[in-house]
DNA sequence: ACGAAACTAGGACAATTGTCCTAACTCTTT
DNA sequence: AAAGAGTTAGGACAATTGTCCTAGTTTCGT
């Protein structure tokens, strides 16, 4: 048998995935039973409703993004380099942004549409990176509430680049798009030093 | 009986309004029929298949597209009123917007990840405007290489700001993201004459 | 006015959906 | 070794899915 929460964590890991991969509405409770390996109706002891276990993957989302944000905060010296990352991770996951487009926009969008009752719990990871990179500005010497609209204007970009490379599927163009972004983030740091 | 295909137009209507509403996905045959007030199982005749309706929603929304785009020809005296036209539908349409995203972007990302035939034929959209703005770049005076990149960052702006716009439901924000647009804009076209 | 074509309602069909139950199994604790 | 808690497989359940058929009704070209 499994350790104790075992099972549940690899449930949560497969459905984040296919969440991801296919959408919340395209995903069922057979194709995470699948995944993990379980029988369909066993899901009714770790998740009572499909509600829960979205519920749990948007938990899951959070604490990595947590944790991604906290890491980037010793990998990049400067709050140049550190603003940077957060871009470079277009490039970084290429292969699935272009396959399945930013992961926290879409499931936004796709809870916005269904007027889902966890939809602004999903708009909460934005708002972790929303904040992070506020931080990142007024750290650079950025005015507080010009930071803000940087911080708003930077994810802007991050969730167009995306959108468009899942359309479009051109690395080309999605190396440039962020490349264009580093050459904007230095242009207004210039400006605001 | 109503007039020969107003009824498949009605039912394209009516498909195209919740497939944008609730995504494709999330709209089925019961829904369409309800809304247009036909039996279910009436849809063979017009439709033989989900992905039927499906194609004929994106030629509508292309046709759409097109009668547009040729109506902001002349809507907007020089190219950049023409360009602000393109930015200025998010607010007039701030409140689907708000609710539900960009038609064209929400599509083409559920489509992408679905792996769906029919995804080449939405990003057909994206490919209409972006080709409607490289033309109003170059019509301003921009080099052809240098318009269809500045297409592009048009294109991926519009989008990144829907996709924030649907998460955050944000109208100030959103009109203050078209007014950095019209800005942005304003300082290419200048520094391009 | 007549025959063909188009349209419609109503339901059948197997497959799949989310939810829920029961009986058995496997650990841990004593 | 025995008990109890936790976990599992397998399937039941009604509802819904996309697809498809049949049997009528309405419209239109002639």
């Amino acid at each position: 048998m499994a350790r104790q929460g075992e099972t549940r964590d690899r449930i949560v890991a497969a459905a984040d995935a296919l969440f991801y991969e296919q959408g919340v509405g395209a995903s069922s409770f057979a194709d995470i039973a699948a995944k993990v390996g379980l029988s369909r109706g066993n899901f009714y002891h770790h998740f009572q409703t499909k509600d829960a276990i979205l519920d749990a993957v948007i938990d899951l989302r959070l604490s990595k993004a947590r944790e991604m944000l906290a890491r980037w905060l010793h990998e990049g010296e400067t709050p140049r380099d550190r603003i940077v990352l957060f871009v470079q991770i277009l490039i970084t996951n290429r292969a699935k942004i272009m396959a399945f487009g930013c992961p926290v926009g879409t499931l936004s969008t796709e809870l916005a549409k269904l007027d889902h009752v966890a939809a602004p719990r999903a708009t909460e990871i934005f708002t972790l990176f929303l904040d992070w990179l506020d931080a990142q500005f007024q750290a650079a010497g950025v005015a507080p509430d010009r930071a803000r609209a940087l911080a708003h204007h930077a994810m802007m970009r991050a969730q167009g680049i995306a959108t468009l490379a899942a359309a479009f599927k051109d690395e080309t163009q999605l190396r440039q798009d962020v490349d264009e972004f580093t050459g904007w983030l230095d242009e207004i740091l210039r400006s605001a030093a």
